[in-house]
DNA sequence: ACCCAGGTGGCCC
DNA sequence: GGGCCACATGGG
């Protein structure tokens, strides 16, 4: 099966996602970094924090004590990390342009790329995230649903990060609305098929799909 | 009382 | 290149 029909199987189900869920960039940003590991509802709830204290802009949380935004973000765990990573992100933007995010996101990807995944904090997937959705930058997300993905259905047994991700960037049109709705879907599948149902009737993928259940995983080894 | 969530860095071999 | 651990809250 190639990706790309898997890609028009997932549209048909679910249809258009319009990720990513943020009124502006910046906001993507906040947002990528909370949600690493975890669950979206939390990040929510901190995001709610921070607009209703008016900070949820690049200069105020590069000026903001790390005490008060510790507490802001508490709700996502891991907050002490996040809280720095979070300052750390918005003060090297404010340096690098001026907190002039149109004008960041305006060098090359692979630039781009490199530069933010200097800093600490970082990873890949969060770069990719903040690339494609904050930047509109043609950069295939990876996360942890979409390795399980690729092993269930056999299409790439590699759980390394890069090797997925060149899989999908060289087996699909270099497309923004499709690396954004691909990986968007990829999401709502997992949520809406594999994590609340030990079953997976109807799963548009193949039958009984249950790619994130760990007894598939030690089954699969 | 578990298990897990749209990861990352640091350390080990 | 992989395996393991800390980081931490909140929902099922």
């Amino acid at each position: 099966m190639q990706l790309i029909e898997i890609f028009h199987k997932l549209y048909r189900e679910f249809g258009e996602q319009f990720w990513w869920p943020a009124a502006s960039p910046f906001e993507v940003i906040v947002g990528a970094v909370l949600t690493q590991n975890t669950a979206w509802g939390n990040v929510e709830k901190a995001i709610t924090n921070l607009k209703r204290k008016r900070v949820l802009a690049l200069r105020e949380i590069a000026n903001l004590s790390l005490n008060k935004l510790e507490k802001l973000v508490h709700p996502t765990g891991f907050y002490r990390q996040k809280a720095k990573r979070l300052k750390v992100v918005s003060q090297y933007l404010e340096k690098s342009c001026q907190g002039n995010l149109r004008k960041f996101f305006s060098k090359p990807l692979p630039e781009l790329r490199e530069e933010l995944l200097a800093i600490n904090g970082l990873g890949p997937e969060t770069v990719d995230s903040i690339l494609l959705y904050a930047g509109g930058k043609p950069s295939f997300v990876i996360d942890a649903y979409t390795k399980r993905l690729c092993q269930r259905l056999g299409i790439n047994k590699s759980g390394d990060y890069e090797t997925l991700k060149n899989f999908f960037e060289s087996n699909l049109p270099r497309d923004v609305r499709l690396f954004n709705e691909f990986h968007a879907l990829i999401v709502t599948l997992a949520k809406n098929y594999c994590r609340t149902k030990p079953e997976c009737p109807g799963c548009p993928l193949e039958k009984n799909c249950q790619f994130i259940r760990k007894e598939r995983k030690s089954l699969d080894k």
